[in-house]
DNA sequence: TAACTTGTTTAAAC
DNA sequence: TGTTTAAACAAGTT
């Protein structure tokens, strides 16, 4: 089911190094990021430089935090969550394709969309921004109250794959009754929150299982390989991405062509499988593009 | 230049 | 009716 040209290898015309998205990886470094910049200290001053930004109530969160002191920042599905202290309502950010959080002056990045401005502490960075070159991010002020409630209804997002190791019951719970491909069930943030496009082609990889396979046609044992598969994958990419500044899609992870791709089979295509050496495909469902070895992911 | 990249929302199709 | 797919959208790169 491939196309002309998916078995081209380095003449698809992809970057090599680039297309790191935002997926739950990448967020959790963000978030972990944010709150060593930001926990503990005041809120000092907060300048929302592009109101589009704004999916609702952040022009007035920016002046009513101003002041506060960041109680803690943490996770939801690709959401980042900054929780003021006395009771104020939290900051959500979705980071979309290019949106992410450095400690950085805005004057250094052409496209900061808020700056947050901390007191200052020595040795700690007193500016926060966050920067989202195509501007597709989002931004919410809610009630933190009522956080979880908001993530599950108007959100609609599904449980949480990691941390702690979900068993096989958790996948087949989640996933097991849909009849579309399981490439596109894993993206759905409704019954799982945080894998994208990236991640289920990786994940479907690792566990050895075919993207074209309906969801409900999984036996016990591949949910198994998919219940190992998801924490492998988030682990390595949180380890091998961790840092000040995630790497999106103007990075070149090497400089020279062909350099280490942080993927197994995502971009790869044409690229010998690094399991069994046959080049990996790539093809379109709903939409999107899913890679995969079509030997190693026989089942 | 036109096509492609993404997650999400909305509309249409099954 | 519920489920699934496709299209549209943002904007920047190739």
């Amino acid at each position: 089911m491939g196309w002309a040209g998916s078995t081209e290898g380095r003449a698809s015309g992809y970057a090599e190094g680039g297309g790191r998205m935002p997926e739950l990886p990448e967020v959790e470094i963000m978030s972990r990021n944010l709150a060593r910049w930001t926990v503990g200290r005041r809120l000092q001053q907060l300048d929302l430089r592009d109101e589009a930004l704004d999916s609702g109530g952040v022009v007035a969160w920016s002046s009513q935090a101003e002041g506060a002191t960041v109680r803690r920042v943490w996770r939801r599905g690709k959401y980042t969550v900054l929780e003021p202290d006395g009771g104020l309502p939290s900051l959500v950010l979705h980071f979309r394709m290019t949106g992410k959080v450095v400690a950085a002056e805005p004057s250094t990045r052409s496209s900061a969309r808020l700056v947050i401005r901390l007191s200052p502490v020595q040795g700690r960075p007193n500016c926060v921004v966050f920067d989202d070159s195509r501007r597709l991010g989002n931004a919410w002020a809610q009630p933190t109250h009522s956080l979880d409630r908001w993530f599950e209804v108007s959100r609609k997002l599904g449980p949480e794959p990691w941390p702690g190791v979900q068993d096989t019951a958790f996948w087949a719970q989640q996933l097991g009754r849909i009849r579309s491909p399981i490439k596109v069930a894993l993206m759905r943030q409704d019954r799982v929150a945080g894998l994208g496009n990236i991640a289920a082609s990786e994940i479907l990889w690792r566990a050895g299982v075919s993207p074209t396979l309906r969801a409900c046609a999984l036996s016990a044992e591949q949910w198994a390989a998919v219940a190992r598969a998801v924490p492998a994958f988030i682990d390595d990419t949180i380890e091998r991405e961790s840092g000040d500044e995630i790497a999106y899609v103007n990075s070149r992870g090497g400089s020279a062509r062909g350099v280490s791709s942080p993927f197994f089979v995502y971009r790869c295509a044409g690229r010998p499988c690094p399991r069994c050496g046959e080049p990996i495909a790539r093809f379109k469902q709903s939409g999107r593009s899913t890679f995969w070895c079509a030997s190693c992911q026989a089942g």
